[in-house]
This record gives structure tokens, C-alpha cells and sequence, in this order.
DNA sequence: TCGTGTTTCGCGCACAGG
DNA sequence: CCTGTGCGCGAAACACGA
């Protein structure tokens, strides 16, 4: 709404040098400036405060904005000064601003209403300022959707994992929590050394390698599916309503709950990495 | 440079109604449109001609202005228009536009010299767009720096095992690329599995743990630095002379080629990792 | 400091159209 | 009779040579 950006009324003249000509105006019928003031009438003048004044009101017409302006340069100089039918010229003067305000699209005048249309170049980058910051949060957006989805299939996959262990009846079938499996061509050597405290593991490749993480392995262990009562016991009720509204729990559903079309449109990410994973790890960091 | 937010010169007045009242006008004097033309004269109309040529000069003069436009306005009708003492009328305008433009700070007028100043809001947007851009153009600088920078480091620290490794007499000794180091709790049971084909190694921990690549290793085991000598055959020369004169080869030199203070000032990367890492992995997704 | 030629532009008359 | 606007008369403001 505020907008600091209003134009000052007393601007200074662009005279470098005080000459002072007290010449022996005065005429009779106009120019009554009388002290060392520099501007006080005139189409400059009357401009600034018409396009405050339109620019405050953002709608308003011809005969608000010149009375208001009579009453505050009237009032501005009360004084001694004539003043009698300075009205009559402000008036004058206030059409002329209002006619180069519209020409230059500033205002518009329909009918009898004048309405506020701030700088051209303003508006158009208001509006790509404003794209820019929709893309930016819509951007954002996604990330953490892509996050909270992915929090979802673990929730999902740990819920399972959980379930199986405790099913199973020999603890040799348990898989705990965490750990990482780490795969290389067939044709690799691989030498895997463990210190005696069991605290440091070294695992030597003749060739690239891939580290897959438990959230990974669960999920291609087909660990992230559930139907949606399991659901429901394990999400807060608001973030499982959010979930389901944003078709995020296709994610973690069993196909057979849903139409047949969506299998072949249930997004499947890409997990099947190659050994190439690694090496750009390595050398692909020069991207954008 | 080109600026596509020229104002049309035509632009369609307020007149919902095509009212056409063929009045009996025309007085002797002024007002010579003729047909059907709605805004051929006047403040308005002129107004824009001359936001448009004072916008396209950059810096011009009242006189430069006037000559322009009267040109173009007599020639745009010379058909058979009057068109004698218009010339007269259209300068004094120029003189009511450029006012207004001025007041409003789209213009400046100094002495002779009238320049453009551009729309005042839209000023302000350009700088806070372009300090935008700087600070987003210097975010992506120092990314490519940090990866240049451990590109670096990796350079070094393999040429480094190059190095050791046909150096050292028995085999036993010889460090492979690529490998990982994973360590955790010295109290965590890890159990460590391998498929027949040793396509695949499985690790469980009962304890989280931190998994190091080989660069991270290397890096811990001294091998991240060299002197000045190698580097020079390792690197092309203006890669070199870049790295050397944005400090980037303080953490692959040496400390003794330094000077004493240099050693506290030296920047070590916080690569203690404590287990808590791991776990951030999984819950900490959150961030902004 | 004037006198005089130019440059600016204040001001308001006169007229178009309701 | 109002609302709007074209238009241009001079009067300031300024520039400059003498």
C-alpha cells in the first residue's frame, strides 16, 4: 500500500546561478510571486501534486483532484496574496496535467473517472518480478514435496520393515537398521577389510562402484508398498488428507487398489543405476 | 539498448460510443481536423511524441525536440491541410510536455540539456534486480570455486596414491581406486555380507554410521598436499596461476613453504564427522 | 548595468460538445 | 450552461554584447 515514492513538490530550479535581477515587473494582472520564491504556479508545479494526488487516491475525478489542489495552494499562501481568480487558472492548469498523465498512460480517464495506472516500465516489471517469484516459491514448493514424498516411502518401507522382522522367526532373517549396500560389476575385485574393534570397514573395487542406502535397497525390495488402512495408523490425519489430495500415496499403495490405467502411469523413479553413478560423482560436479 | 515500451502514438481515446455528431464547425480560425480524426493536436497527442524522442535521444535540447516533431507532424498531413503558423503552436506544447515530464522526474533539465531519466519506481526496480543478480551471479562464482577447489584436492591426493602406490615394493601396500571407507560405533555390531559373485557387499550396523569416499579419506591421510614444483606439472599454467592467485592452493601446499601465521589461519574443513551424520541424512530433509 | 534578442511558459480566451 | 481543450498573446527569465 505505502508507497515512498512521491515525487517532492519543491524541486529545485535548475538555475546554478543566484542572479538575483530584481527587474520592475510586478504587472498588474498576474505574477504575484512575490519574495525570492522560486516556483509556486505554473504547469510544473501543479503536475507534482495532480499525480500525488491521483497516485494517493488511485481513483478519483477531474473535480477532487482540482478542488483539493485549489484548497491546498490557496490555503499554501493565504497570506496576502490575491488570489481571486488564481482559481480559475489552477483549473485550467490541472486539465493540462491530467492530459499529458493519460497521454503517457500514467492515469486513465474513462468518462468521467480517473484511475491510477502507475509507470509503464514499473508495471511491466512488477509483473515479471512477480512471475519470477511465483516460479521461485513454486520451485520450492516442489522440493518439498519431492522430500516429503520420499519421507513418506521411508515411513513406509521402516513401518514394513518393522512388521517383517518381527514376523520372522528366526533372527538370522532380521535386517536391521541402518546399513548400505554397496555392488560393483561381477568382473571387479573387491577386497574388504574390517578393523579389530569393528569400527572402521574398507571395501577396495577394482572398478567404479554404487552405494545404495537402506531407504533404497527397502524400496526396490518392494518394502514401500501398503494399502491405505496401514496408513491411516501410521500418518497424522491432516498429512495423510494432504498426501492423498496431492496423489502422493501412489507412491506407497499397492497397484491393485487403484484402476488399472494408473500402473502404466504410476512413476517409477529411475533406480536401476549404473556403475557410471559413481564416476560422475566425481566428475560431473562442474554442472550449472 | 532498444527499449520496447514505446508509447503508440495512436491510442484509442475514452469513447465507448462511436458518436459521430457531424457538427457545423469549423470555425474560421483553428480546429482544422477535418474528417473523422479524432486526436491529431494537442497537449496529449504531443505529449507522447515527445516522452518517445526524448526517451530515444538519451540527451537532447528543447530545439532538437521541437524541429523533430514539428517535421513529422506537418509532414504526416501535408496533403492539403493550413498548417502555416502550426509550427508556432506545437512548440509552445513542446514546452508543456517537457514541463510535465520534468516534474515528474522522467526528464531533467539542465540549462540547454534535456535528458532522460527513465520512470522513477521502475529505477529503483532496475537497481534491486540488478543487486539481485550480482548476489545471485557471485552465489554461483563461489559454487564453481568451492568444486574447483576440491577438484583440486582430488587432482593432488590421486597423484599423490599414483605416487605412493609404485613406490611402495609389496603389493599388499597398493591402495585401488575406488574404495570407501564406512565406520560407526566401536559397540555397533556390523555384520558384513557378500554375494557369491562379489557383485554385491551387504553391511548391517546396529548403530548408525558414516560412510567416507575415497577423496574424504585420501584427504584425512595427508595425501590432499604437495609443493609448488608438482603442482606445476600436474596443472595447465593459467589454471594453475588461478588457483595460486585466489589462495585456492593453500589446502593442496605444504604448510612449511609458508609463512608461521599462515599455519593457524589455514582453513580445515570440519571433516571429523560424528555419527550424528548419518541420521541427518534421513530426518533433516526439511531445510529451507 | 543596460538594451535587445531569445527562450520559456503563465494564463485565460474562445470554442467544441454535450 | 457546464466540461474540456486548443491555442497563442505577451510577460518573465535569460543570454550577451557594448
Amino acid at each position: 500500500m505505502a508507497d515512498y515514492d512521491e515525487l517532492s513538490e519543491n524541486r529545485k530550479r535548475s538555475s546554478p546561478s543566484p542572479v538575483s535581477s530584481s527587474k520592475s515587473s510586478k504587472r498588474a494582472k498576474t505574477k504575484a510571486s512575490p519574495a525570492g520564491e522560486k516556483s509556486n504556479r505554473g504547469l510544473r508545479h501543479f503536475s507534482i501534486i495532480v499525480y500525488n494526488k491521483v497516485k494517493e487516491k488511485g481513483t478519483t475525478t477531474y473535480n477532487e483532484v482540482a478542488d483539493e489542489l485549489v484548497q491546498k495552494v490557496l490555503s499554501e499562501r493565504s497570506d496576502e496574496m490575491k488570489g481571486k481568480d488564481d482559481e480559475k487558472n489552477i483549473r485550467r492548469r490541472v486539465y493540462d496535467a491530467l492530459n499529458v498523465l493519460s497521454a503517457l498512460d500514467i492515469i486513465t480517464k474513462e468518462k468521467k473517472d480517473i484511475t491510477w495506472n502507475g509507470l509503464p516500465t514499473a508495471k511491466k516489471q512488477d509483473l515479471q518480478q512477480m512471475k519470477d517469484e511465483i516460479a521461485q516459491r513454486e520451485r520450492q514448493l516442489q522440493e518439498k514435496k519431492q522430500v516429503l514424498k520420499e519421507l513418506l516411502v521411508q515411513k513406509v518401507s521402516f513401518h514394513n520393515l518393522v512388521n517383517r522382522n518381527s514376523h520372522s522367526a528366526m533372527p538370522r532373517d532380521h535386517i536391521p537398521l541402518p546399513f548400505v549396500v554397496v555392488n560393483t560389476h561381477s568382473s571387479s575385485v573387491v577386497q574388504c577389510d574390517m578393523s579389530r574393534d569393528k569400527t572402521d570397514v574398507m571395501l577396495e573395487f577394482s572398478m567404479p562402484f554404487e552405494i545404495n542406502d537402506d531407504n533404497t535397497i527397502l524400496k526396490k525390495m518392494g518394502m514401500d508398498k501398503t494399502n491405505y488402512r496401514d496408513l491411516q495408523t501410521m500418518l497424522p490425519p491432516d498429512i495423510l488428507e494432504y498426501c492423498r489430495d496431492n496423489q502422493m500415496l501412489d507412491h506407497v499403495m499397492h497397484p491393485q487398489h487403484m484402476p488399472p490405467m494408473q500402473h502404466m502411469h504410476r512413476p517409477m523413479e529411475p533406480y536401476h543405476g549404473h556403475p557410471a553413478h559413481h564416476r560422475a560423482h566425481y566428475y560431473d560436479h562442474m554442472g550449472p
